[in-house]
DNA sequence: ACAGCCGTAGCAAGCGCTTTCTACAGGGCA
DNA sequence: TGCCCTGTAGAAAGCGCTTGCTACGGCTGT
């Protein structure tokens, strides 16, 4: 049926082992005769048969990427910068070595379909696994990954994690960049107080994720250095701290829907924070939708910077995160092509980025 | 080292024919072996070997997904679509059967890369292929295509197209969901011509892409049939049509300075029609940019319908293509779940939007 | 009561590669 | 001139799984 090792052997007069050694370049093999062997692989159409390969040789050239929502900009720019990285040299001809498949998963955002994802890529004894995003962080779950992780580490697959916190544990993971999200999030929030602002809404994220808890822990940060709301530490916010949250998924609709609910808690907010850019975009469609304007009567402010949101209108205030500069290093940490940041941890910088959507508060 | 059929077949008591039976579920099994058989998986922490699986087997469980983009929503709402058909049975724990490891591929709209990833995919005896979005009109790269994905069919892959137009020749492909964008594009035109627009600037996509000249066509197609700009057809157009349209990428960048071009060579456009919503944000941003008001000076409008475009100032005007759902559908084809259209082709209608972003031109 | 089936389980032969070990031809050196 | 080393190629033993075929016990049918 198909073409196989021995055929092109057979035709070009050598032993399946030397072309093997030919199509692996890890071995000498005289120059007239590398050239009989691709001579024939050319001939006969030759596509190596994977299974079989790393079946023989105990490894894969399949790199899984995992990411939690694939119509997000946010995870397609830093899973097309990885995939770049990994899918070999340029996007040349080449049938050279490092050729590997970079595949990106789809999780949705569901920890089973993670763990799902992970056992079949456990299974296809892929190279290396990059996971990208905010980690759930129910203790179950995580205890779960975690194992899986392990298992994967120790069958020789890399692991990176992509603007993802390190594992409470550490462990299994080759190198972790994580975005300081923190950091961010207090930036943004110093901003608008620093503009004048003092009743400030929040759209977070949905519960339980790093990314969400970390963000919003910053806007508290800020919140309470100024003075606003008293004390109280991330778990015990003050009460009109958790007035002025509303908590949903990552997606416009989310953010219109509690923009809306934050309104009506308050009407006398006078900026909303959303947990993303998707989300202020929601946001300022439901602050239109009152007849109020943007900034003049509420500011709205964003996070991830994702392309879209310079053409907002007006331009978005966001916090820009390098997604395509930490997509790649990951995708290179993946590879073994860079050596992992020491201790294997690696922080992000995020900067803040003040455009239109911000401006001081009505007086009066 | 790491636990194989036959550990599990040993703790078992079994042979380890019987414990492959248990976990492929296709040949009958006492109950109480098979009971014995899961506990031992489940004790052992098994997991199946892939390429040694796919090896003996002569199939693998593996399905590619190629997009041109992966940063872009476009591809990502069809990539995530097909995924969630094809992940198996909902995101339950399900060690059951169908559980196939749906991967998307990013392309980068190279046509090296796009043979590359055929050929990776082909490597590892993928069960089905799907292409999405438009495909580059180069003669040379379609026939490579082509064979390409002969090979692949009659090495039992399923091929299934998605937004993209069958191949000249047919052949190979099982499917192809092909979306309106003629019609589309042209329903667009005629909505602004009705409107009274008769300079209407064109931003077009990258040359020699499917989906780029099928747009412009139905634009064309609309132009002439409103008197405007006399005869010609899809090669040969009239001078000041060609001279109303400027070609770039996908993205925003583009769209902002194609739009300023346009404004340079004819000032007096009333209305530009973008080759996207993407390319349409940044033609946006270029006319206010020019001290112009959407849609009072200039209309904008763009195609897909992409999720934020709603939330644009002013809303765009575009035409709806539905993603999620002809994603889905690919899926099910691929998966052998749905039977294909006949002729096996189906044209997928394109929705106009009529919203902010379009106006009468200013009389005058 | 015996032949024949049906329902289960095991045997063993690969699937198409990789890789260790062995073989062999020249060439350099003493 | 003879020996050993280097450079190159082949033989063959798996890698871990699937599956056609065989085997065998107990039931059914007559």
């Amino acid at each position: 049926m198909t073409v196989t090792l021995a055929d092109v052997a057979a035709r070009a007069r050598v032993s399946p082992a030397t072309v093997s050694r030919v199509l692996n370049g890890n071995y000498p093999v005289a120059a007239s005769t590398r050239d009989r062997v691709l001579r024939a692989v050319d001939d006969l159409d030759y596509v190596l048969n994977g299974p079989a390969s790393s079946l023989a040789a105990a490894t894969s050239d399949l790199v899984g990427i995992l990411v939690n929502d694939i119509a997000d900009p946010f995870f397609g720019i830093m899973a097309g910068a990885a995939q770049s990285e990994i899918g070999g040299p340029g996007d040349g001809s080449g049938r050279a070595g490092g050729e590997k498949l970079a595949v990106v998963c789809n999780t949705g955002g569901s920890p089973a379909r993670e763990l799902t994802y992970l056992t079949l890529l456990q299974r296809q004894r892929a190279a290396a696994v990059v996971l990208t995003g905010g980690a759930l962080e129910d203790p179950v779950h995580q205890a779960a990954i975690s194992a899986k992780l392990a298992r994967l580490a120790d069958a020789g697959t890399r692991i990176v994690f992509c603007g993802r916190p390190p594992l409470p544990g550490g462990g299994a993971v080759a190198a972790s960049l994580a975005f300081d999200n923190r950091g961010g999030g207090r930036r943004l929030t110093e901003h608008l107080v620093s503009l004048g602002h003092r009743r400030i809404g929040y759209v977070a994220g949905p519960r339980e994720r790093t990314t969400t808890r970390h963000r919003l822990e910053g806007h508290r940060e800020a919140m309470r250095a100024a003075g606003l709301y008293g004390e109280g530490n991330g778990s015990t916010a003050h009460p009109d701290l958790e007035r002025l949250t509303v908590h949903g998924p990552y997606d416009r609709r989310s953010g219109y829907e509690a923009t809306l609910e934050l309104l009506r808690r308050d009407p006398g907010v006078t900026a909303i924070v959303a947990a993303n850019d998707t989300v202020a975009l929601g946001a300022g469609a439901a602050v239109r939708g009152q007849g109020l304007r943007i900034p003049q009567d509420v500011s709205v402010a964003g996070f991830d910077d994702l392309p879209f949101s310079v053409d907002a209108v007006p331009a978005l205030t966001t916090v820009r995160l390098p997604l395509f500069e930490a997509g790649a290093r990951a995708g290179r940490l993946a590879m073994g092509k860079e050596t992992p940041p020491p201790g294997g941890i690696a922080t992000i910088a995020a900067e803040l980025m003040v455009r239109d959507s911000t401006a001081p508060p009505r007086t009066g």
